[in-house]
DNA sequence: TCGAAGATTGTCT
DNA sequence: GACAATCTTCGAG
């Protein structure tokens, strides 16, 4: 098991803090057991200048998590159906953070194939936003909660070299879709689709 | 109180 | 490849 990540790990730049997240491990704690996946896939949110983050607006009760202290989980709500998980990034005041688009299943993955139904199997497990909270039952009573104890937990896991980072615009979102924040391990098999609804 | 939009996914053609 | 599902949040009236 690796070393719980510090709190003061998150504050710092916001696309640092998204690069260095590839690697490692997040864990979920719930009455159903432990379930756990290496990140391989972030995307950086970086505060109230850019149009795509849920801060562009301004502060409100859906948003006040960002506004909060470093290391902490933003989990919001989307589509109407799907759960996304996030790490709060800088100092309080400046909403920025890290979106975890993918993990590769490592421990629990009985109870994560349990959760997502007998049919999904594979890297489907948790090749995306929604899906790899899905799989560790991740939902909104995980918002704001810090990720160095209890139910929400970010470890040291395997460290990976500049050079196996690719860097891309990010997916699935309308405004500033050219800014180049989406931070992913070159050649995994479990990042999620590369392009929306892209040709090819 | 109402209407519109959204950091997605699964299913059907 | 296209589209429907489904609901929370926010801002305007």
């Amino acid at each position: 098991m690796g070393r719980i990540l510090p709190r003061d790990f998150y504050d710092r730049d916001t696309e640092i803090v998204a690069r260095e997240l590839l690697g490692a491990v997040l864990e979920s704690n719930t009455s159903e057991g432990r379930a756990s996946g290496i990140i391989v896939e972030t995307e950086a949110y970086v505060g109230e200048h850019d149009p795509a983050c849920h801060a562009a607006a301004g502060r409100t009760r859906r948003t006040a998590p960002l506004y909060g202290r470093p290391g902490t989980s933003y989990v919001y709500f989307i589509y109407g159906v799907h759960w996304c998980i996030n790490a709060v990034t800088r100092e309080e005041g400046l909403p920025s953070a890290v979106l975890v688009r993918a993990v590769e299943p490592l421990s629990g993955i009985h109870l994560m194939q349990r959760r997502r139904g007998q049919q999904i199997h594979g890297v489907n497990l948790t090749n995306g936003p929604g899906k790899l909270c899905a799989a560790l039952g991740i939902d909104g009573t995980m918002n704001d909660l810090p990720l160095q104890k209890g139910r929400l937990v970010v470890r040291e896991g395997r460290s990976v070299a500049a050079d196996e980072i690719d860097v891309t615009p990010r997916i699935g979102i309308t405004k500033a879709a050219d800014w180049p924040l989406r931070y992913l391990i070159r050649g995994s098999r479990y990042v999620s689709r590369s392009r929306v609804t892209g040709s090819v």
